[in-house]
DNA sequence: TGACAATTCATACGTTCGTATCACATCATA
DNA sequence: TATGATGTGATACGAACGTATGAATTGTCA
């Protein structure tokens, strides 16, 4: 496991969850080197020196985050049988992710509206985990147990519901007392956008 | 109309303007007040003369952004009759303005992660929308149209629509080629939204 | 028209930013 | 233990930032 002739991991992983933690909170422009490496208990220098740049250290968050999320999705995905529950599975595994870990909706959720195209990392995980859902419509169209539509539109329909949870988490906090970080909370919350998603594309004729 | 001793309103409004395009596009740390007033053809100073400061501009940006929207949903909650309908009209009303006008949802979203307290116009709004659904919600309860459940989690579940169409409208245009803003394909992501938040929300052993 | 307030302008100031530089420490290998 | 690569540290640099300042201009009333 020793590859670098130096524990070096260390101080690179610090870096990585300061990074991190402080790109979700405040967005890349608002958080500088400086305050990455102090929390990091770094010096301003070991920016440069692990990973070029900020910007680069920046997309190695992002990859660091989107990955497991998508893996996940992924896995949901292969798990159930029928396209409707395919899709359920699929929306529990992502929000139940993204309430313990929400710091892939909110980096993505803050490139979205910028002009410049989406860093690699994130545009790959947008499309794995829309195709995944994507899959299981057009099986579920074939089948009958999916509504006739737009399979793209139907997979917004279904996407939106997760990752709203995931970004306005603090909205449900704040209005209304829920915290959906709670294990307590989580399952409700988790199934809830389930039933949500699942209804919104189940065929009405056949259910 | 003239209540300031000079016409003033002139760079003001161009101030407005260059602002929102800028925020909406980069954020509000990666626009310089020498990007919006090079682009509104001012001077250096005329933030700092018209406005106070930066911040205070930016905050008159999401008022002038934020309001209209939240007038345009109170406007559309009180159109329909049946709670359902009221819902439908309120999640049509809000993909048509987001359609048209993406630039409050993109605002919005660029704050919600954040761990400061919302912008008093964007929390404004944010509580209006989300009461006038939760409204309908609650009134389909009432009279066995909507499903049982907790009624802030059906109104995500309904928000979630609109609003991600607004923001993921550029996925839309990268991933499936359609554009929301093309006004052929807005009545049918319009329907679509609503119908998917109808169904989402609507009471199965009813309907 | 003359005077005064409102606005626009050019420019300067102090701060913070990301990165570069180069000296120093640490450790595996010979 | 000498050596050389690897990592860490203190500090410097130039650029860009938001705002302040005071002069020049503009427009409106007496």
């Amino acid at each position: 496991m020793k590859q670098h002739p130096k524990r070096s991991g260390d101080i690179r992983e610090r870096l990585l969850d300061a990074a991190r933690e402080l790109f979700v909170r405040q967005g890349y422009d608002a958080t500088s080197v400086r305050d990455i490496t102090t929390r990091a208990g770094a010096n301003l220098g070991a920016i440069t020196y692990h990973f070029g740049s900020k910007e680069a250290l920046y997309h190695s968050v992002l990859a660091s985050v989107a990955r497991p999320l998508a893996d996940r999705v992924a896995a949901a995905g292969k798990s159930a049988e029928g396209p409707l529950d395919r899709i359920e599975a699929i929306v529990r595994a992502f929000v139940e992710h993204v309430t313990t870990q929400p710091d892939a909706p909110s980096l993505l959720v803050r490139e979205l509206p910028n002009r410049r195209p989406l860093p690699p990392p994130l545009a790959e995980t947008m499309k794995r985990n829309m195709g995944a859902i994507m899959d299981a419509i057009v099986a579920g169209q074939r089948d009958g147990s999916v509504r006739a539509g737009d399979p793209l539109l139907l997979t917004l329909a279904v996407a939106s519901q997760p990752f709203f949870v995931g970004v306005a988490g603090r909205v449900l906090r704040e209005v209304g007392g829920l915290d959906p970080r709670d294990p307590a909370n989580r399952e409700r919350v988790a199934h809830h956008a389930a039933q949500a998603a699942r209804a919104a594309v189940a065929n009405p004729t056949v259910t």
